[in-house]
Order: C-alpha cells, then sequence, then structure tokens
DNA sequence: CTCACTTAACTGACGAGTCAGTTAATGATA
DNA sequence: TATCATTAACTGACTCGTCAGTTAAGTGAG
C-alpha cells in the first residue's frame, strides 16, 4: 500500500493530492482516510519507516579496528557504497528526505530534519572512534567536522540521484561504487588528493 | 516592493498567500496584479536577482596569480567568507533557493536549478584556472570534481545558515570567517587535515 | 478629463477530509 | 443448511474552507 503512494516523492508534498494518491494505489479516498487518518500522517510513517532502513545502513559501517589510512578510505567507500546503493534503490524515499520534504508543513520537515540528524549522530560515531584509534588527527570540534562531511554526502548523494535539475527520475553516469569511491577520497584528502 | 515580499523564504512557496505578501507590503491583492502577472512571475523575478548577485560573488574570487597551498586555502575561505557573509546578510534568498524552491511548481524549481547550474559553473572556473595555474593536481573529471565542491559548499551553507531543523531564523555559533576557514580546510584536505 | 495606480469585494477552482451507505466475511442460532 | 446479525473494509459523491486571480469602482496628480 505505502509501495505506491510515494507519488510524494515525484510531486512533492503540496503537489500531491490524496486523490493522486488513490487513483495510484487502486482503491477509494474513503479508504485512505480508513487507513491513514490524515495526509500529514502518512507522510509522517513513510519518513518513520525511511529513518529507519537509513540509520540501519550506516551503523553497518561502525568501525572495529585501527588499521592504515588507505584501509580508513577504502572501508569509507564501502560504507559509501552501501549507502549509495542503497540510496539508488530507494530512491523514492531520498527524495522525499533529500528536497522533497522542504515545502511540507511543519510537523513533516520536523520529521525529515530529525532523520538528517540521527544521520549525523551514527556519522559522529564513527568519526569519534576512529579517533579513539588513533586514525584520525585529534579536534575539539567533532560536530562541525561531523557536520561539514555530513553536507558533503549528503550534497553529493543529492546530485548524484538528482542530477542538477533536481529529477527524480535522473540517471548518473557514475555507478555507487564510482561516486563512493571519489567521495571517500574526497573526504579524506580534500581537492589536493 | 520586492523586498517585503520574500515572506516566500520563511513559509516556502505553496504555503505563503499573496494575501500575506499584500499585506506584508501594504497594498491591497489588485496592486499586485497590476504589478506582477502571477505568483509564480514574482518569485521567479526574485530567484533570477538572486542569481546574479550570487554569480558575482563568487566571480570575484577568480584566480589571477600562482602561489603556494597555504596562500590558495587561504585565498578559498577569503572567498567563502564573502560567500558565507553575502549569505547571511540575504539569508531569505538562500533559504529560497537552498530550501524553499523545492515543493514549487517546475517552473520555479528549473530557475533554481539554474541558479546552483550557474554557480557550479563558476566554481569550475576557478578550479581550472588553478589546475591550469599548477597548484592542483590534473584531474580528468574536473565536472565531477566541482559537483562535489559545490556539494560541500551548499551543504555547509545550508546547515550553517538554517541549522539541523531548516529554521530560517536559525542563528549559528559560528562566525562567517570561521566556518569559511574550517571548510576551506576541508576543501583541500579533507578529514585528515 | 485622463491615465497611472489603488482598492475591496467577488468568483471559481481545487483539494482535504467526511459521511451515508454497500459489500463481504464470520459467526451465532435454530 | 438456510437466515439473520455484526462488523471490518471499502466506496465515491459531497461539503466546505481556502486562495489565486478578476473586476468594477474609486482617487488624485498633471
Amino acid at each position: 500500500m505505502s509501495a505506491a503512494l510515494k507519488i510524494f516523492a515525484c510531486k512533492g508534498y503540496h503537489s500531491t493530492k490524496i486523490s493522486d494518491v488513490v487513483k495510484a494505489a487502486g482503491v477509494s479516498q474513503g479508504t485512505f482516510y480508513w487507513y491513514f487518518q490524515s495526509k500529514e500522517q502518512l507522510v509522517l510513517e513513510l519518513i518513520e519507516d525511511g529513518k529507519e532502513k537509513l540509520i540501519k545502513v550506516i551503523e553497518q559501517g561502525y568501525r572495529k579496528h585501527a588499521g592504515t589510512i588507505d584501509d580508513m578510505v577504502s572501508s569509507s567507500a564501502r560504507l559509501l557504497t552501501d549507502l549509495f546503493t542503497f540510496a539508488d534503490r530507494d530512491r523514492d524515499l531520498m527524495a522525499l528526505l533529500l528536497m522533497k520534504g522542504q515545502g511540507a508543513d511543519p510537523p513533516v520537515r520536523e520529521a525529515v530534519s530529525q532523520t538528517w540528524i540521527a544521520f549525523e549522530g551514527a556519522f559522529k560515531n564513527n568519526i569519534q572512534r576512529a579517533m579513539e584509534l588513533g586514525m584520525l588527527p585529534r579536534t575539539n570540534d567533532l560536530s562541525l567536522r561531523a557536520n561539514i562531511l555530513v553536507c558533503l554526502i549528503t550534497g553529493v548523494l543529492s546530485k548524484w540521484l538528482f542530477g542538477p535539475m533536481h529529477e527524480v527520475d535522473f540517471k548518473s553516469v557514475y555507478s555507487p561504487s564510482e561516486i563512493a569511491e571519489e567521495t571517500a577520497k574526497f573526504e579524506f584528502r580534500g581537492l589536493l588528493g
């Protein structure tokens, strides 16, 4: 049921009419309101589901042992590959979280924000762990670092998934692992390579 | 006139009623339609204006001479400081471009996209110039690099301006130059510093 | 008098949410 | 095993508020 309802992803919150949704789902408007108490409720549930799936992907990248810098880059690339693969599979969800959540009403925006806050938290853990293992230089500004990193990743993610024009049906020329590789390299070494 | 009309920034395209706009501007609805042929027309003009101002800021950072790596980092920090200062001053515009443009109708989204494409173009020029001057390692993937860089910058910009919750009235703890400095460092050297 | 500009009341479309009713599955009763 | 009762699942025409956009009637400067 909720699968077909991701027209939200293509049209954005306000432009999605429940009449569209029920048509796509092949049910009537009354049925919709039997299952969901409101349009907002529906999208909130979609977001909550998505958040959990997303966080799971990142937490699997939690580092256990120390290693060389190259280890670190390549294990980060692996994590990002997982993330990008997931995002590519669930691009409707990502569209909702990365773009279309904006422009919705406050409770929806709040839910989207909470998702990214959780996302950032997961990365903060990973960075901290790497610092404890002596693999990254210590900084007193862990949050800012995690912040910038998350900005980088979500930024790359949006552009890779949806292109410069933010079309939901955009198809990038790069594969998940290519873009993950390049991003991981940038993550650790910046423009200077 | 168009100054007071940036309620768009706070409420997003669909949630902004012209009745609000005209109230804020102290005129009546008829007056509005004397000056603008539609709501869409208005926001398109706002975006077009903004785009020009934004591009100007970046083009001023166009590199003329070669220099050391530290030169490069600090001149990039200077450019970013300008950008962040501009964004801070014109945060309503930035809200529109970075967040609230989503959720609007296709022509509006198109205009927003065009703005970021132009933005990216300006950075691409800057990177290319730095490569020609031998200050950055050559890459056959200039576009991807510029892409990732722009993702980083717009990402940091949104979070810095609007916080994790995307509140338009968010006030960051970092000054424009602090955040610019940190971003520039990351830009060239990544997490490894 | 006219023309650039303003006003406030109006209209018409649209879309979220409702509701009076239909269907069908289960189950109790005799 | 035929009959009715109950209820969960579903229907789609309807309501009703909300806005984008219109219009007819001013106003006042030149």
